[in-house]
DNA sequence: TTATTTTTGCCATTATTTGACAAGCCAATA
DNA sequence: TATTGGCTTGTCAAATAATGGCAAAAATAA
């Protein structure tokens, strides 16, 4: 399980819809839907945005589960994860300044 | 550029090495070694323990460089950026936790 | 039970990564 | 200026990983 494919499967039950609706707008099928939401496979990033829209909820608010997913898993197994993030975070912080000069 | 590749570069400029001496220890040839330092392909994870030692410095040192960078190739990209990652060290934060019990 | 929904497992296809090589560039120096 | 040594660039085939789809099992509901 990851927090996106919680989430949205939280969503969709919220709305009463089944995998196979849902799946059908995002052309695919319901067992594809099924392993997103047990985290078994990824989204793609065009996915979430329908999914935001489907589910009428901020596409952003999606975007970070999902993005946060798949960091996590890469940092996951190592030690120095925690370490890594912040690195990685400083770095972010410093390219996005140059960016907006 | 990423960090790791300037770092490693670094290490092997002040060891005097050159990039043939340090390639033929990670079995592989300059071309590979002369990316890996500019960022244009990624160590692997064994690489970045040979390359401690063979540089004599923490293991973890470089392996922080090395996964901030990938964690950052992952998200530059996005606007929920800052915001995934927060939300990936609280993951990491909680399960951490649980492993820890 | 029967019908419906969800999950599991597998496989072919596609995409990405990797390692290797040849050729190019650049600086030092003979 | 010709040669040498170190580094970089570009390309490509092979290996590896990701993706999509289907059949069938399992779970849930009626």
């Amino acid at each position: 399980m990851n927090q996106f494919g919680e989430q949205i499967k939280q969503l969709r039950e919220q709305k009463g819809l089944l995998q196979r609706q849902v799946a059908n707008q995002l052309d695919m099928d319901t067992p594809m839907l099924s392993k997103i939401e047990r985290g078994e496979r990824n989204a793609k990033r065009e996915q979430v945005t329908m999914l935001s829209k489907i589910f009428n909820v901020p596409e952003d608010d999606l975007l970070s589960l999902w993005l946060a997913d798949k960091v996590y898993d890469m940092v996951k197994d190592e030690d120095v994860a925690l370490k890594a993030m912040e690195v990685a975070e400083e770095e972010l912080k410093t390219k996005k300044r140059k960016k907006n000069k």
